[in-house]
RNA sequence: GGGGUCGUAGUUCAGCUGGUUAGAACGCCGGCCUGUCACGCCGGAGGUCGCGAGUUCGAAUCUCGUCGACCCCGCCA
């Protein structure tokens, strides 16, 4: 149908006569001559339609609009001089059409379709096609699919298979809420979609696939964020005879391979490793952005010390209180300071202690409880300096970390404390093995049940669970976690020790996880893996905002898709033989 | 489940402490125009101010409710 793209015409095609096909991006009528730009998703390529070149395709020119799509045959031309355009790829040539066919016509788009002119999120979602044609939206879909191509092709050459697993499995009612899906030919049994092909992964280890990896969609009916849409896709991989040195090396040649190919970036490896309880206690999160400084330190001690009631009651209670300077903030007015104290609260401190520290000294209402050698030492631990503001939270030590590591956040973003173009890399290690889940009253799995316990902690199953240490790894960019992994349990005494810990008895375990244990008895080879997020990751590598940027169909906030009206009712007739009846009381 | 921002023309938005006929830009429609590329010039159409109730002589504007989009907390092994 064409012969070139609206992309690839130079120069160097002059003279030669072409057949684009295209949408109308532009036209420039001047009554006489008439000037068409034709797009597609190469590229923009000036026609100029002349009644003296050919009198139809001229005529039919007043006749196209924005978005019809036009076939043009025609010479292709140097452009007169001083009326070559530098902004286009294409602009040194444009078409004399002699010949002109509308091969599709277009009713005006609801918005103009335009890399310039950005629609509102609902009208990108309504109209999606149009969104995705406008530009920006491909470009980073072709960035998406490129990285995917460069991890297949990655894994293919460190010798993985991909292997796809079950889309309709078991529900087993552990971590987050399963999608269901309802079984006709059982009557009253769901399957659920894979919230990972986590337990198929496992079980190709045993069958003795040794290294797999699937890039692979999963399903989480749990509230949306930016970063969280309820399908969303990982990188799952999963290899046999390794540990943790070996998968974070994999991981490590895999992404350096993605900014390399994708961004032309040379990444250094490896990554610095960080254990859990370091990154706790200087960045007070579990996934540090370690672009920039505003460490939190430890000023219980010197607290404690002190006269001020607020500081030696939260000690007193078995707490702590943690201090951060803020970078220039000593500046701060009354009302700065009362909406970073909101801000703190909001976060879940009781109240925020601060003080300024000025070439003049210290300035705050709460200096006079405190020695001066006190102040002094606070400012040490903080690496303040003069014109930084050092800000306080005395609570359980929890809430200390909770409560700065967001502000720490806010505020660098705020000012503008890190460069955009940088990518820090850190893996976050010896996680614990369980948190106790105070609602339900058990202790829970922090990162799943299969993950294997640190070899020298494996004696406090019964005796400090919570002292345990998890042999898992987070990778985290830029303070957000772009994939986690542990190496697993491959033997049964360990995974019933496991379910044992999280008050999952006997039955049950062999009820929902019963294919697994029996396969952990045949031969089960040590084994471990990791999943990467392929949305954040791309949504990091495009710069954007939301997940939904990286998504060419995305849900919105109340996981609906406006495009198709999904999810919708279903007929009566669905509903019996499926065995299910409707009750919205 | 909770907190916040927003909802006005096809689109993106402005519209003040309530007050004549609700505006702008782009887009759209018609006319003119042979070197434009954000083409230009002339003219025009286009509004249930998300929806519902209330306060008021009077509501796009204030109040309450409701629906929707987005951001955050909870939730997300």
């Amino acid at each position: 149908m064409r012969t070139h793209t609206c992309g690839e015409l130079r120069s160097s095609h002059i003279g030669q006569t072409v057949t684009l096909v295209g949408w109308v991006h532009k036209r420039r009528d001047h009554g006489g001559l008439v000037f068409v730009d034709l797009r597609d998703r190469y590229g923009v390529t000036q026609v100029a339609l002349n009644p003296q070149i050919d009198e139809s395709a001229h005529e039919l020119a007043h006749k196209v609009r924005a978005e019809f799509v036009l076939k043009i045959r025609g010479k292709v031309s140097a452009r007169p001089e001083g009326t070559v355009n530098q902004k286009l790829a294409t602009g040194e040539v444009e078409i004399y059409a002699d010949e002109a066919e509308i091969a599709s016509a277009s009713k005006t788009p609801p918005f103009v379709i335009d890399e310039d002119d950005t629609p509102g999120e609902a009208m990108k979602l309504k109209h999606r096609y149009l969104e995705i044609r406008r530009g920006p939206l491909m470009k980073r879909l072709e960035t998406r699919h490129k990285v995917s191509s460069v991890v297949r092709n990655y894994l293919d050459e460190h010798g993985f298979v991909e292997v796809e697993t079950p889309m309709l499995t078991k529900s087993t009612h552990e971590g987050a809420r399963d999608y269901l899906v309802p079984s006709r030919t059982n009557p009253g049994s769901f399957f659920a979609l894979p919230q990972s092909p986590q337990l198929f992964k496992q079980l190709l280890m045993v069958a003795g696939m040794d290294r797999y990896y699937q890039v692979v969609r999963c399903f989480r009916d749990e509230d949306l964020r930016s970063d969280r849409q309820p399908e969303f896709t990982q990188i799952d991989i999963e290899m046999s005879f390794v540990d943790e040195n070996n998968v974070r090396s994999i991981c490590e040649g895999m992404i350096a391979d993605i900014f390399d190919k994708v961004k032309g970036m040379k990444i250094n490896t490896p990554f610095t490793v960080m254990t859990f309880a370091e990154s706790m206690r200087r960045y007070g999160v579990d996934r540090p952005d370690t672009r920039f400084g505003m460490e939190l330190a430890d000023v219980s001690e010197l607290a404690g010390q002190s006269d001020f009631k607020v500081f030696k009651d939260a000690i007193k209670k078995g707490g702590a209180v943690r201090a951060m300077a803020a970078p220039g903030c000593a500046a701060y007015s009354r009302k700065e300071l009362d909406d970073l104290t909101g801000e703190a609260i909001g976060f879940g401190a009781k109240g925020l202690a601060w003080i300024k520290v000025t070439d003049e000294g210290f300035v705050s209402p709460i200096t006079k409880f405190f020695k001066p050698e006190t102040i002094d030492g606070f400012k040490q631990a903080t690496g303040a300096k003069p014109g930084d503001l050092m800000v306080f939270v005395a609570d359980k030590e929890r809430i200390g970390f909770e409560v700065l590591g967001a502000l720490r956040l806010s505020l660098a973003k705020r000012l503008n404390l890190f460069d955009g173009s940088e990518y820090n890399f850190v893996w976050i290690v010896d996680f614990p093995l369980f948190e106790y889940d105070e609602e339900a009253k058990r202790h829970v799995a922090l990162h799943h049940p299969f993950t294997a316990p640190v070899e020298e902690d494996k004696g406090l199953f019964e005796t400090e669970p919570l002292k345990m240490r998890a042999r898992a790894y987070d990778l985290v960019l830029n303070g957000m976690e772009i994939g986690g992994g542990s190496i697993r349990i491959h033997d049964r005494q360990t995974q019933s020790a496991m379910f044992k810990a999280l008050s999952i008895g006997p039955d049950e375990a062999m009820e929902k996880f019963g294919f697994l244990l029996e396969a952990l008895e045949y031969g089960a080879p040590p084994h471990g893996g990791i999943a990467f997020g392929l949305d954040r990751l791309v949504a990091i590598l495009t710069g954007a905002e939301s997940i939904r940027e990286v998504i060419a169909f995305p849900k919105t906030q109340k996981a609906v898709c406006v495009l198709t009206d999904a999810p919708s009712g279903v007929d009566a007739k669905q509903l019996r033989e499926l065995g299910l009846k409707r009750d919205l009381s």
